[in-house]
DNA sequence: TCGATTGTCTAGCGGTGCTAGGATCGAGTC
DNA sequence: GACTCGATCCTAGCACCGCTAGACAATCGA
């Protein structure tokens, strides 16, 4: 059995270097440069082996985007646990939110432009999309305010934080102001 | 002069349609399938025809985007002026902006998700994108609050429509909180 | 050692955005 | 009215895309 086991653990890394590489290669020329032509060649196999491991290249994009939302969630509850206070929190978590998608803007937009075949608030939303919500929840429930449900009110502010992200980083916005949008929106939205 | 005149108003009936049939398709069956083959077809003349009205591609995307940004500022105009006090303006303001975006799904993703080569924020935007900002800022200017500028209260607020528009449009918020998460929004943004 | 299975590759299909170059047509001139 | 010539449009094709069938080689179990 140890053979098969170890070609499993090799596979395993073959599917762990086409993520890693797709991932590099959005970030640094755009998912556009990500065909599954120039992924093969740079991982030094041939086409269809990308095939065996994935659906298409659509679901290469969504394990990108599942890496990243973990990762999304670490920065967040990273930032808020060193922070003291509900307000500090709130605004750690905007900055780290913002932070991250401008940071990686192509996992980002693999979370949340692309289509990468993932489902979200529903039943079948895989568990890394959940946590980056539960961990937005656990700092934006405590300044809900009275009668506002958690869930309702951690909505409507990552949709705000989600905005000010894509709207930044197509160059929509104003950049001299993108301090103060953030103080703006924490100060109006969260009651502390 | 006449016949030159004739063939110039010709050639922009010709690029009102494509346009138009570019709209329609997007709008029927998504921006995949608006490809300059099927839009050539459409419009009953060959490929290259589309390449003597756009640079390509992408300027024909930007020329929907346009013609929605214009719409849209009509529909937020509308539907402000017919509404009495600030409170009732944003509020109306508010749904009026998803109600565009929730109609013209392939116009929306023209004007902000796609790459229409457009610019944005800067001096040498185009006109109806500047306008369609103007009409936000009309309403949204006198809510703003004591010492905050209404610009930048404008982008917040815009930032965080936008953000609702995107994510229920990829269904990532739950359907049934719609009506509470603009409630939320504006009575926690606006200062009136 | 041999057959079967697994893994990988070459080659190719139908599609994409875009363009070079030739055919056609019609306006202006003699 | 015939002719020239420029504008206009189309056919054909380029390089690339995502994806897959089928040939081939390596490895495994008997």
């Amino acid at each position: 059995m140890s053979v098969q086991e170890r070609k499993q653990r090799e596979r395993a890394e073959r599917e762990r270097l086409i993520v890693a590489t797709a991932r590099e290669l959005a970030e640094k020329q755009g998912w556009d440069a990500v065909t599954t032509r120039r992924l093969a060649e740079r991982i030094e196999y041939s086409q269809p082996v990308l095939y065996s491991h994935f659906r298409g290249k659509r679901e290469i994009i969504g394990a990108v985007a599942l890496d990243g939302a973990t990762e999304m969630a670490e920065a967040v509850r990273a930032a808020t646990s060193a922070a003291d206070g509900p307000r500090a929190r709130v605004s750690a978590l905007a900055r780290a939110y913002l932070d991250f998608a401008e940071r990686n803007p192509a996992v980002y937009e693999a979370l949340f432009d692309l289509d990468g075949g993932l489902a979200f608030a529903r039943e079948d939303t895989p568990a890394p999309l959940k946590d980056a919500f539960a961990a937005l929840l656990e700092t934006l429930g405590e300044v809900a305010g009275d009668g506002v449900e958690p869930g309702l009110f951690t909505e409507v502010f990552w949709a705000a934080l989600h905005g000010l992200a894509t709207l930044t980083r197509a160059q929509r916005l104003l950049p001299e102001l993108a301090e103060r949008r953030v103080e703006l929106l924490v100060d109006r939205l969260a009651v502390v």
